[in-house]
RNA sequence: UGGGGGAUCGUCUAGUGGUAGGACUACGGACUCUGACUCCGUCAACCAAGGUUCGAAUCCUUGUCCCCCAGCCA
């Protein structure tokens, strides 16, 4: 197995690079700009700037990216620790913000000025835009371009005593107008913002760009691979460019992956905030958001998302990946750990008319059918129950299991009951069972091994735990909403279902996040948020597979 | 019509000149006090056309399609 382990081509050049010696160590960073929660698609890249590093005995840095004050914030870089650490990854002292080194690249910044490899530009944002040319055309050179290295020194310096407004001036790289590579087109190294910093606080109004930041700072750590997605790959001369003239002892090289994208769910950052802003969602913490935050509320396992990127993969290619792949990890890392309980999300009365009234039994049930070291719990059975109201049908179809008038089903852990009675309204809406129980054969003893083909779960009237049980659902109807022109018209408008549901007694103590499996329903946990212990708050984490969904289509259908 | 990338089952992914394999899904079956889990089985792919070769997903040529780039965002 050892030697069949699939190596990515990441992992293979990290590989290489550690046996030709190029490099003793690996280091790498996740450079997460503070604007925004993080979602499944840095997952992808968490897991593997931490993976090949600590894979390696190497190195990770958490450094935020934190280069345009206004846009960014300290909540989200709270949200942002808290996420990579949840995820089980740890940065030890590596946490670092680009602003760490705004003075050094500053210095750099001087230096390509003094090399005449920079210039203050004073043309309008527009003029600047207008000078770049087009994909087909090349630029043209500003007129500032010829400005003397005196005076474009001084114009920086200028520049950064806070002389001039926002916009007035801006520092670029000289390289090339013509380049083909608009990246090459000299691209701004700083801009005047008079803006407070979340941490250099008014230290300064000049910011450096993303470019020049980004690759100063994986030079100044050591960082020997910067891994990251395929959109910057025409960054890379650039990258390149600015490393070229400074020469650093440990020279990083960048490598793009692509992006994970997942379906019927959106990773804009932009998008995702108009979600927030527009009360579409309850905020960046919503389980059904696809943010790491959002994930981990609905009750995903940290193991499960970390499962899910390394079956994806590191490639090259445009992903989308069904979502029945990441729910297949979360049910297998759910499925040996999450205690057994019952309970009833659209209830249906039973009356077990043979049941002596007032009499309560407490009935041992398993924790886990496949575990015994789980343990066993009791609950109580009573004359009135509810089961669901989908586990009766006056006129089934063929190969329906459960109950239905003069049929016979075993109620889980419990006795096989007939149906004998149904009580309707005058709408004819069911609205009560009568039942009658068969009193050896209760779960374990007499001959409760007697055969009947269903079994369903129910809880105790009379000792039902209330519960609000939010079901989840798709936030989009369409596998792309990313391609969509405006995603407003490609909501799910059912992407949320709150049901009033009965729970059996024990679940009065599960602490929030814990996840449990409701019997033949799905995996659920205590919302962590809005739980409370007079109002008890459920999240569906996901359902269980549901083969009888198919069944009754097909026996639908054949009917017809 | 500029530059940079990418095309292998429905989805994700292996393959590095020598039997196209795995996972998820789908389908069929076994088991079942969860129509779950588990187990067994089936369907299912090399973008196209040429070329090189005993042999091509892999090498060459020519096409086709898809993605990214014209922020003083990252």
């Amino acid at each position: 197995m050892s030697d069949t382990i699939p190596r990515d081509f990441i992992r293979q050049i990290i590989h290489d690079d550690l046996e030709s010696g190029k490099h003793p160590e690996i280091v790498t960073r996740f450079p997460p700009e503070p604007n925004g929660y993080l979602h499944i698609g840095h997952v992808m890249s968490i897991c593997l700037n931490f993976g090949v590093a600590s894979e390696t005995g190497g190195r990770t840095y958490l450094r935020f990216d934190d280069t345009n004050p206004g846009k960014e914030d300290e909540e989200f870089v709270h949200a942002i620790k808290e996420d990579v650490s949840w995820l089980g990854f740890n940065w030890g002292d590596r946490l670092t913000h680009a602003s760490d080194y705004f003075e050094r690249i500053h210095d750099v910044a001087v230096s390509l000025i003094e090399a005449d490899l920079a210039y203050v530009d004073s043309l309008s944002a527009d003029e600047i835009r207008t000078y770049r040319g087009t994909l087909t055309e090349p630029g043209r050179n500003s007129p500032f371009r010829i400005r003397s290295v005196e005076e474009n020194l001084d114009l920086f310096r200028r520049m950064r005593a806070g002389e001039f407004a926002n916009g007035e001036h801006v520092l670029r790289a000289k390289i090339d107008m013509a380049a083909p590579n608009i990246n090459l087109r000299d691209p701004a190294l700083y801009r005047i913002r008079h803006e407070l910093h979340q941490i250099t606080g008014d230290a300064w109004c000049i910011y450096p760009m993303y470019d020049f930041a980004h690759t100063l700072s994986d030079a100044f750590e050591g960082i020997t691979h910067s891994l990251c997605t395929l959109e910057f790959e025409d960054h890379r001369p650039l990258y390149d460019w600015i490393l070229d003239r400074l020469q650093p002892p440990e020279r990083p090289r960048q490598i793009e992956f692509s992006r994970l994208n997942l379906a019927y769910t959106l990773t804009s950052k932009r998008k995702l905030n108009e979600l927030v802003n527009e009360g579409i969602v309850s905020g960046w913490t919503d389980p059904r958001m696809p943010t790491i935050a959002g994930m981990r509320r609905r009750g995903y396992p940290a193991a499960a998302l970390r499962d899910f990127v390394s079956r994806a993969g590191v490639t090259k290619k445009d992903k989308l990946i069904e979502m029945g792949m990441l729910e297949n990890c979360v049910r297998e890392s759910l499925g040996d750990t999450a205690p057994r309980r019952m309970a009833v999300l659209d209830p249906l009365k039973v009356v077990i008319s043979n049941y002596p009234g007032g009499q309560v039994e407490m009935l041992p049930a398993m924790n886990h059918p496949n575990q015994p070291e789980m343990g066993m719990r009791e609950v109580p059975f009573s004359s009135e129950l509810w089961i669901e109201r989908d586990d009766f049908m006056i006129d089934p179809p063929r190969k329906f299991f459960r109950l239905k008038p003069g049929g016979e089903v075993r109620l889980r852990s419990a006795y096989i009951i007939r149906c004998d009675e149904v009580i309707q309204d005058a709408s004819g809406r069911v609205t009560e069972l009568r039942c009658s129980y068969d009193a050896d054969t209760r779960s374990g003893t007499g001959s409760s091994d007697r055969k009947v083909k269903g079994t369903i779960h129910w809880v105790s009237a009379a000792h039902a735990l209330d519960a609000s049980v939010r079901l989840y659902d798709r936030l989009f109807s369409v596998a792309n909403p990313n391609k969509a022109q405006d995603f407003h018209e490609v909501l799910n408008p059912a992407s949320l279902e709150t049901r009033a549901a009965k729970l059996e007694p024990g679940l009065a103590g599960l602490a929030a996040g814990e996840a449990v499996q409701f019997e033949r329903l799905g995996y659920f946990c205590p919302d962590p948020s809005d739980d409370k212990a007079d109002a008890r708050v459920f999240n569906r984490i996901v359902t269980l597979r549901d083969s009888w969904a198919k069944i009754e289509q097909q026996a639908l259908q054949s009917e017809t």
